[in-house]
DNA sequence: CAAACGTGGCT
DNA sequence: TAGCCAAGTTT
């Protein structure tokens, strides 16, 4: 298809989405910003974090500045908290590595933590107006649609024959602002018209030539992700609480939920107590309701178990130190908690006292 | 290179 | 409802 390019820019001008948060600037901040938090997330989810983060840090300097505790607890509940380390690292990388302002080749911004190849194109096309194709979730469903592609494109061979293609697609001599047109277009087309349930071909500029409408495979293209059993995984979490405020622990840097602040999990029930023994509680350890919680690749069965405190007459270990702290429950928001223990203690907020 | 890595929206 | 998956990167 010679003219994939030109239809899309033509298409994109006249019904693609103009006005997100993001959109209508060439700072690379605020373009990098949004394509990180946008990295696996919905839009609609994404708005409120990206005004939260501008408001906070206004450009590079603001956020290279900030300690890594004010990053996590402003992305908390965002999700893949590697995001957040990445993001921070990234921008004291360029403040200090590269001056403050982020380089504009697609090379030099793949080279940025938590930047890969998609993005870095994302960033150089919407704020550089430089040649360089995404590959994201949107392309790689038009791109198997229209083009027929078979295949699951989470699968390295299958991702790589939708690169070479995707750059083939390019448009050859475009402006910057046709760049940035072609690289929008490629993402509203695949989020708003060539959705997964129910694409809209009719309004879809490439139908007549789609592989997948014209013999009616929407349904099997892209190829769906292979089914995996999802293993379950349980964990005691223990709510200390000293009246209006709980203990909570800081999770290691790396694995799930890492760097976030959350409550002292244990492996079983005995060993929950043995802690809550040794934080100093010894009250009674009760039961809370059991609520689980999925991931991507495996579920989580949580046993909250309430034990009392009184900092009052307690030892050593109700002292803040790096790793442990007391917070109140009306400010849960100045720390990074994991969605799920954030609600528990909302709930628990609600009906205490 | 397959697996790890969150959460919420949608069907 | 339970399953699928979204503006992917890192290890």
């Amino acid at each position: 298809m010679p003219d994939f390019s030109a239809r899309l820019i033509a298409w994109q001008r006249q019904h693609g989405r103009h006005d997100l948060p993001w959109q209508n600037t060439r700072d690379p901040y605020r373009i990098w910003l949004s394509e990180i938090m946008l990295q696996q997330t919905q839009v609609s989810t994404v708005i409120p974090y990206y005004a939260k983060f501008l408001a906070r840090f206004p450009d590079v300097a603001a956020l290279a500045a900030a300690p890594s505790d004010d990053v996590m607890a402003l992305w908390a509940g965002l999700g893949y908290y590697t995001r957040a380390r990445n993001l921070h690292r990234c921008a004291q990388v360029v403040v200090e590595r590269h001056g403050g302002a982020f380089p504009a080749s697609v090379d030099e911004l793949a080279e940025l933590p938590g930047i890969g190849r998609s993005t870095a194109a994302a960033i150089a096309s919407f704020a550089f107006g430089a040649r360089a194709t995404i590959l994201d979730g949107n392309v790689k469903r038009v791109l198997a649609r229209v083009f027929g592609v078979e295949g699951f494109p989470g699968e390295k061979k299958v991702e790589n024959a939708m690169w070479t293609l995707a750059e083939s697609l390019l448009p050859s001599n475009a402006s910057n602002a046709e760049v940035s047109g072609y690289t929008q277009g490629l993402m509203d087309l695949g989020a708003t018209l060539c959705v997964r349930g129910k694409p809209d071909c009719a309004r879809c500029p490439f139908a007549p030539d789609c592989v997948a409408n014209v013999t009616g495979r929407q349904r099997e293209l892209p190829t769906a992700r292979p089914k995996k059993a999802v293993p379950t995984r349980r964990t005691w979490m223990l709510v200390l609480r000293d009246g209006n405020a709980v203990m909570l622990e800081r999770r290691p840097p790396s694995g799930i939920w890492g760097g976030l602040w959350s409550l002292p999990e244990a492996a079983d029930e005995a060993s929950l107590a043995e802690r809550a023994r040794a934080f100093g509680s010894d009250g009674e350890v009760s039961a809370l309701a059991p609520f689980s919680h999925v991931f991507t690749h495996f579920k989580l069965d949580i046993e909250p178990r309430l034990a009392a405190f009184d900092r009052g007459v307690g030892a050593l270990a109700a002292l803040n130190d790096a790793d442990t702290a007391w917070v109140a429950l009306d400010d849960l928001d100045s720390f990074g908690v994991p969605a799920p223990v954030r609600k528990l203690l909302t709930s628990l907020h609600g009906s205490l006292i």
